[in-house]
DNA sequence: GTGAAAGCGCTAACAC
DNA sequence: GTGTTAGCGCTTTCAC
């Protein structure tokens, strides 16, 4: 068993509230009784309960980022504007997985207040807990999903418009056999990007596919699946709009292996401007965001724990590379700088 | 203020203590008295606090895996192997960053007992702190260093072999001037990385170079800058061995920049095998080790919790590619055996 | 099967 | 400045 603060205050000769001052800082300890106190904590080595202190203040001082898996490429500059804003709040950030349904981690951090507030992206937790479990001593912000509630925030990215401009870019290339490479149906992002796909091919008076050819659950592995499902077919397309860098790269595989090329035979846009994504052999053409910024300002509608909810949409950026074809969107050295004037947009849209 | 389990006692008209043992299932209860709780608990929109639960039973269940760098591409299936064994313990994953040094989330965590237990990758929790709070009710896995103490454990993987089979490798397909990208120089795996490295030029009768001449931070952008300087210097190498695959992928977009060709100018050898690391063109030849399993095993020790301290060595293995040259070590399709191979050496191995 | 009560390790109001 | 004390919201022992 380790130390409690009893302890130190009896090795030190002082009472507990004494120790509990010292050791938090309190300016009325005198010098003399801080370091008694001190020496003790140090010779037990005490280190106090966090369990404790958050019970007592009815408040753990930390914010936890929900995601649906850990380890997806897409989160890693999301988490990295969370952790920016909570540490500039001098708040504590914990990351787990909504993987387990009832039983994960997420769920009993949620229901048990184990953190001040909450970031949620995926689908794992429903929107009836989220509802049920929002309160003004617990903000959540959800990223990708619309949801309307006390003291739920949304951060949004104008999926529809960029759905639009990918497969407008194709259209303006010369493409017009365009399939569409599907995520999830039940995803929100895919659902408005797929509605911007149509729109993009509805305005061009070209047909729409009655029926989505290719589903590739948003994985690498997917994406390279439906695409030879759809090469068996024979019935190829001139290009293929995905809706998610993943499948994309995916596709992209799945036709070299096919004795494909990439752009000349099938000009690929995907969506998100991964990491990975100028790296890729043809370099990847996509939809760019700034995830950074959803990141932060999720964060920062956390700490402001508003009742009224703040719906922030941010903007999207075609991205031409190499799989589109002909760089006649953003050149990739002006990427960086639009995306620094995306990182200021900070509009607070009402619905 | 959200109700308490006192609230729910009053208004089912019970005990608090029914109302706990009705809502943990406790076998005791009447089925009538539970449907009272619950009803109540449901009305009142009852959430326990996990705080006051922790601080009670003196464990929170759920163990903590800290991390330098949450979004690095690395990382992802360390964390995958974590989150495997920790959920099938019926525990909780919290994965937080150490990042800010004394006040980062990790130091707070850890000192304050907030977990029941530690995986620590990365170098920014002193070893000193690690000592100082591993304890029986506190067991501590360290990935990426050596550190031996009363409830310390250590996952490694064989990084001088590793070193050693890259750096040979090159030589056999008739490599001679080889330098070494290096890492951090205070980082274990880069040194030990570097140790195989000489070991090779040594036993072939190579010269060692003085100094090293190319540090990246074990970054892309850094490999990049490094190989910018290097090309500058205009004393090309025929091979680069780097101490990570994102130091070798910035050093093979450097040379692309110069119009070198790889592997036919210079070829390269990274370590780790990131998943990006069959993607990018030449795809990159690599020193692969099952990052799941480093994962895995670390939280078994976690949970087995001996005074002891166990080492356990997982093996590495040469994944050529194209960016080395001639595909004389394993080819990619074998890989993925090998890496179920890898899967379970599970030897427990003692120094 | 249910209730009363002690206490987990802290913080902070209050007394001196 | 320092000590006394009352909880924070639970779990669990012990009576009944």
């Amino acid at each position: 068993m380790s130390a409690t603060i009893k302890d130190v205050a009896k090795m030190a000769g002082v009472a507990v509230s004494t120790v509990s001052y010292a050791l938090n800082n309190s300016p009325k300890i005198s010098e003399e009784t801080r370091r008694k106190v001190v020496r003790a904590a140090e010779a037990l080595n005490f280190r106090p309960s966090g369990a404790a202190r958050n019970l007592k203040k009815r408040k753990s001082e930390t914010i936890g980022l929900f995601l649906n898996d850990l380890g997806g490429p897409f989160y890693s500059q999301v988490i990295e504007g969370v952790q920016e804003i909570v540490a500039s709040h001098d708040y504590n950030l914990i990351v787990c997985s909504t993987y387990g349904g009832e039983n994960s981690s997420a769920h009993r951090f949620l229901r048990e207040k184990f953190v001040d507030g909450a970031i949620i992206m995926g689908t794992a937790i429903s929107d009836s807990l989220i509802l049920q479990v929002a309160s003004e001593s617990f903000p959540i912000v959800v990223l990708d999903r619309e949801l309307r509630g006390d003291y739920v925030h949304n951060v949004l990215i104008t999926n529809e418009q960029g759905g639009y401009d990918a497969v407008a870019h194709l259209i303006k290339l010369g493409r017009r056999n365009i399939e569409f490479l599907s995520g999830p149906s039940a995803a929100f992002d895919n659902t408005q990007r797929y509605e911007g796909y149509k729109r993009a091919l509805l305005e061009h008076d070209l047909p729409v596919p009655k029926r989505i050819a290719m589903h590739g659950r948003f994985l690498e592995a997917g994406g390279y699946q439906a695409v030879k499902l759809l090469l068996a077919s024979k019935r190829l397309p001139d290009a293929i709009f995905a809706a998610n860098d993943e499948m994309a790269i995916g596709a992209i595989r799945a036709l070299h292996e096919a004795g494909l090329r990439v752009p000349e035979d099938i000009a690929i846009v995907g969506f998100d401007n991964i990491n990975l994504a100028p790296l890729i052999r043809p370099a990847l053409s996509t939809i760019g965001h700034s995830k950074f910024e959803v990141g932060a300002i999720a964060t920062q509608l956390v700490f402001n724990a508003r009742k009224e909810e703040d719906v922030i949409i941010l903007p999207t950026q075609l991205i031409a590379r190499q799989s589109c074809g002909f760089s006649g969107g953003v050149s990739e050295q002006d990427h960086d700088n639009l995306v620094a004037s995306i990182l200021h947009v900070g509009g607070r849209t009402k619905h």
